[in-house]
DNA sequence: CAGTATCCGACGTGATACTG
DNA sequence: CAGTATCACGTCGGATACTG
């Protein structure tokens, strides 16, 4: 019996890469991505709250796990592209299904707001 | 963590829903009640490395948000049964797609350390 | 321009003990 | 059985200042 509690988590494929999805960010940087190449500054810009070291925090994690590709061009001042690897590329049918749900759980939120305006 | 709110502001779609991914054992919690409502001590039992009062929190969490329900049966001894809401079963088609890209995440880390094996 | 370096406080997470 | 209550610890993320 002890033995089989133990087998656990291995039964779901999901936990293996919470340490992708869980960052702050990690989704919103993946997003911007999608829609194109962009230079470090041009994503910061997108993304005002997050200071840059944080965002290049963030940048490096996905790297490592292979996410994204960084290209530095040796010039000066420095300039420095990233873009999605194929593993990023194969990341955004998650990203899309993620963004219709949203859309469903915002429209509960606000169906949630009314009913309760609604009451009388 | 400071509030979500501000993420909004950034016109990524995806960042309304992050503060729900982003628990360590949310997407695990909705994997196994996608397979069925679950008692307490059940879904603990599936996940021994998740405290009683971690796990607490987090149930607590997704039901604010509204993707589970709780479902209290006044008896002795106590039981407490969980289910994923209408909003949770929505959610569904996002896990399945993180499954799918799960597996060829995995793959290209087995490619990647492979690669380094062969090199000679 | 694209980062580093450093500090700090808030939060997440786990361990343990206790309870209606 | 299904939680609470505490405590402890590490990490995450933010603010600020500095650099090749």
């Amino acid at each position: 019996m002890k033995n089989y509690e133990d087998i656990r988590i291995e039964n779901c494929p999901v936990a293996s890469v919470q340490k992708i999805v869980h960052g702050k960010w990690t989704m919103v940087i993946i997003y911007f991505l999608s829609r194109g190449t962009l230079r470090f500054g041009e994503l910061s810009r997108k993304m005002p709250k997050v200071t840059q070291a944080n965002l290049t925090k963030e940048l490096r994690m996905l790297e490592k796990y292979g996410l994204i590709h960084r290209e530095v061009y040796r010039e000066v001042p420095p300039k420095v592209e990233y873009s999605l690897t194929n593993l990023g590329l194969d990341f955004l049918p998650v990203l899309e299904e993620l963004e219709k749900w949203a859309l469903i759980y915002d429209k509960n939120q606000d169906d949630f707001v009314k009913s309760k305006l609604n009451k009388h």
